[in-house]
DNA sequence: CCTCCCGTTGACAACGCTGTCCACGAACGT
DNA sequence: ACGTTCGTGGACAGCGTTGTCAACGGGAGG
């Protein structure tokens, strides 16, 4: 069991870290010699190279990665990604996701969170570009983004993950917003709802407009018409979610289904209906843990945050391995995961 | 609309980082000067500024925070956070805490998921301060931590979260979880309950065991005595969990009444118990979303991964700040959150 | 008119590391 | 005996930045 101040400092004295310098002098050979052991290089006396672990080991070295890096100038095995929040269960499952084809790639992620602050954005990803991160996944928070032009034009590649970049033309992956949130109107349609909401984000957000057009579409093509009553957009906390779900209910001709355009709005929509009798059909955008186990259990649009960080990064790897063409933009299908909740009486 | 190539390379040639040097020929200063105006250094005549930035501007110069670090040898802002798996909405609420109070301080979270296992943890933590991480946050998974001592000793202050290190005494944020299970059997036997049952994750987890201690604890306490038969240690998928509540059971004399280790095996016991009659009452360590939304909605104990990871946060940043005073064993209280699945009939 | 000082700027070294190139001794072939 | 190769080790420069210190020019004060 050992024992130290909590600070690092040992007893008094703040104690300088050793450096490849220190070892060689207490190894009693070059620093080179010393790089060479901790490289793993060929052409070390096995007896040199033990005296060098054992002063490695006795001083407590390890290897500054700034250096190296600065030296080398190469990699600096890290790659930045910028998301709205990793507290939200969506993105937390796509940072795993990235995270973990980045371990097999041997690189460490380092994340920041936006909270949908396009300035925030900006100068998380611009930090990143600072510490020279060997890539850059970004869930845009704005429409600009203009300013990782010259990052990408010094050969760091972007990946723009969820939502598309304001005004750059990159990689980026997303989901099949508008087909999903069609196809959600078009199940609900097929119980005979013909007076179906939708309960979108902020419309400035790019999946909440796609979501939107998709719901537009769903409702047009299923022949039940779109009516601009029937759209409430913005609200993201629980209080703004009952109010426009009870202005829905309320109305003189009430809607008899509602669709809700991400995890957050369809938790807080549960939430606001749980217990009240003549609920609303519903069916939400995202899918969501124990949504299963509901009653009634939600019908939802799903669709997996690990494939899409997978993806993203996958992408992202490709072009640090040397993929020069053109900008590629994937869609990942959705599916509809009927539960029951999508069902009720019209 | 900006379009180039997407892996950075503009056209042909893959462009070369602009440095201060380029800035500062361009600029038709010194390369000191050009650090003065990145610097917002004052000494520098508001012309020349003008015309260094115009030369940042042109050429996308971005100062590599690598080669200040390493000529500064101070600080390289950032801090490492090494967890279970960040995937677990637990984590990721720990995650988004400590993101926060970095942010206000200034400061990067570099993130790893170890996955439980003690290798990785360890290669993950001697990664980061290879980095140069200015504090390690660690949710331990082995019990051997003595690799950081030399770390810790160099000045690297450390503080160990939701576990306690295995052969080290440093600062250490847990929540209180034998007065919290303790709390849950009391709970279970003030409705009458004398067959409480225990599933819990692997013993080796020091959670886990501290659980089972608060269990026991517990059940002396309320005078229903402690049975080894009614004690599961290990089950984390939903299969293994769902055979060892049958087991329970359908047991001679069955458990009326569960307790649940943690979040995951209490969602896989909600899963598990959903539908059949009969089923005994439930308490569940660590809330989780939806939780009241369920039938009946689920009892828990009910602790806040924010505060965990801000208290952790703050405690390594009164270190960084100077703090050189014992090392501290925080442990934050939690709280029985009565729902109903609790009180089932005995 | 000369000195002094201040505002502005630059030359230089060094942070810790690695790539290049060279030196040294031993073992080999001729 | 000699040159040659191989195995081992070291000297040195330089990655991009910043801290130190000094130089330069011009205005104020004597």
């Amino acid at each position: 069991m050992t024992t130290l101040s909590p600070n690092g400092a040992a007893g008094v004295r703040k104690v300088r870290r050793a450096t490849m310098n220190d070892v060689a002098r207490l190894a009693g050979v070059s620093i080179k010699t010393v790089s060479r052991v901790v490289n793993d290089e060929a052409g070390v006396h096995p007896a040199t190279a033990e005296r060098v672990l054992a002063a490695i080991d006795q001083l407590g070295f390890r290897r500054n990665l700034s250096a190296r890096n600065l030296r080398r100038g190469s990699s600096t095995g890290t790659v930045g990604l910028v998301l709205e929040d990793v507290g939200n269960p969506f993105y937390s499952g796509v940072t795993r996701a990235v995270e973990e084809v980045a371990r097999l790639r041997g690189r460490q992620v380092i994340t920041g969170s936006s909270d949908e602050d396009p300035a925030r954005e900006r100068e998380l990803s611009l930090e990143f570009c600072s510490r020279r991160v060997d890539g850059l996944l970004v869930v845009p928070a704005g429409l600009q983004h203009g300013y990782l032009v010259p990052e990408m034009r010094a050969g760091t590649p972007v990946v723009f993950l969820d939502r598309p970049a304001g005004d750059v033309v990159a990689d980026t992956v997303l989901v099949d917003n508008i087909g999903g949130t069609a196809e959600a109107v078009a199940h609900l349609a097929s119980f005979g709802h013909r007076r179906i909401a939708f309960l979108g984000d902020a419309p400035d957000i790019f999946t909440a407009n796609e979501r939107l057009r998709g719901y537009r579409e769903g409702c047009v093509r299923a022949g039940i018409g779109y009516h601009e009553s029937l759209v409430v957009m913005g609200p993201h906390d629980e209080e703004s979610v009952r109010k426009a779900l009870q202005g829905l209910r309320n109305a003189a001709d009430p809607a008899t289904a509602v669709v809700t355009g991400n995890n957050r709005i369809t938790v807080h929509a549960v939430r606001a209906l749980a217990g009240s009798a003549e609920r609303p059909a519903l069916v939400g955008f995202d899918d969501f843990e124990l949504a299963d186990l509901l009653s009634p259990p939600v019908t939802v649009i799903a669709h997996d945050a690990s494939a899409l960080g997978k993806a993203a990064a996958d992408l992202l790897f490709a072009r640090l391995d040397g993929d020069g063409s053109p900008p590629r933009r994937v869609v990942l299908p959705v599916r509809l995961v009927a539960r029951g909740s999508g069902e009720v009486p019209a």
